[in-house]
DNA sequence: TTTGGTGTATTTATCATACAATATGGCGTC
DNA sequence: GACGCCATATTGTATGATAAATACACCAAA
């Protein structure tokens, strides 16, 4: 868990606006009483407080308090906030929602990895490519190997903006694996897929790149609306 | 400005760290220190490093003291983040990255919002596309007249990070006038183009949508690129 | 020489209290 | 009824004190 008492409380608090506990508009209870009722002292509540809206789901005013933002302004990105949504309203339509950011993301990200590659990178993307060739049996090894390999492509992009997703893709594939309960349907961890999408990396071969990743994600996307 | 003093300290050692100022790594002066240089009370102080430490900008720990975390680390969907990047370090580079965004959401977006777009957001389109037809003297006009047309888009995905990255998008156009200096060139200003974008979504084409998005960016991209 | 524990000093974390600034809503005056 | 003023509630800022955490040096033992 967070250590000090302001992550607890930003955690806490965070859980509570993304569940909807607090309406949107006006709704949250004035400092003091969050003092009251969590135990702490103001200056840890006013720290969390502060969190909260640097993550843009509330506002603080004198005289007026605290209140909940709308969801538009949000930090969807944000790590913490992604897992908060993720804890307390993991559905099938979310999913599609995260799948189709990545439909977008990383079919892009494999061809500038195709164009921009380092030697290095390219060394890591085999590596970890043997990580799924080796991690047949248990979920978890499948799942974060498959992971870590995505991870390469999207640092061999060479834009930070993409570089930065790696968080979101991450978390969206954990919340895909729940629902699908295995990896194959969604992502396809047939090692024979991903040796291709390194081939056409490692070959400079931008439009398979994107292209075989591409297909990947149509297919999972075509699946989750299967479903809804 | 922002009126509080935390705000306004926030902004202050947001800009100063993303311009390079305080090496990332072990580089901030302690809360004291920075009390006394910005002349605010600890209270504030800590205020800001929280809210800079929930944008992923820093984080901080006894005895360590502040440092400055990764570039990786920057919640960089985060407006204020961006702004400050904007801010200090504007760039052809930073312009094709941003392109390079654009150029993956923003076709998916359009792909979606053929897909999804209610008759209100057809309406508000229609709108936007009007403003955008008698805009044709002032450049500002013209740009907001564009980004307020290709906001009406994402928010018509229904995917609420595409709805999130109306910001981002907002920033990356605002950016690309300033090297362009003309709308045109890099988006197409052009109000057939956007009538046939319309009318792709309007009739539920989906595959037009996207593909007529996707070859305006691609243009705007190689443009870029050119000037590298 | 290396290893491992141990202590100390520095820095953040937490708490308590006081006062200032701000915005809301009502009150009163015109 | 409209306008401005004032009271009040809530956040904002400041200060001082104590607790907890941890990096680092030091010392001891193998």
């Amino acid at each position: 868990m967070s250590k000090n008492l302001t992550q607890q409380l930003t955690h806490k608090l965070g859980e509570a606006i993304v569940s909807g506990e607090y309406p949107v508009g006006l709704g949250m209870p004035s400092e003091a009483i969050l003092c009251e009722q969590f135990e702490v002292s103001r200056s840890a509540t006013r720290e969390a407080v502060k969190m909260l809206s640097a993550k843009g789901l509330i506002s603080s005013r004198p005289k007026q308090g605290i209140r909940v933002n709308e969801e538009s302004n949000w930090n969807l990105f944000d790590t913490d906030v992604l897992e908060w949504i993720l804890k307390s309203k993991p559905s099938l339509n979310l999913l599609k929602e995260f799948t189709q950011v990545r439909y977008a993301i990383e079919p892009m990200a494999a061809k500038l990895a195709a164009e921009n590659a380092s030697p290095i990178q390219l060394k890591k993307m085999e590596e970890a490519l043997y990580r799924i060739s080796v991690a047949q049996e248990g979920l978890d090894d499948q799942l974060d190997a498959h992971i870590s390999f995505l991870n390469t492509i999207l640092m061999a992009s060479s834009n930070r903006f993409f570089i930065q997703l790696t968080q979101f893709v991450n978390a969206a594939l954990r919340v895909s694996i729940r629902y699908t309960n295995n990896v194959k349907g969604v992502s396809n961890n047939d090692a024979s897929f991903h040796q291709k999408v390194f081939e056409a990396i490692k070959n400079g071969d931008s439009v398979n790149a994107y292209k075989l990743v591409a297909e990947i994600l149509e297919d999972a996307l075509a699946l989750i609306e299967n479903r809804l």
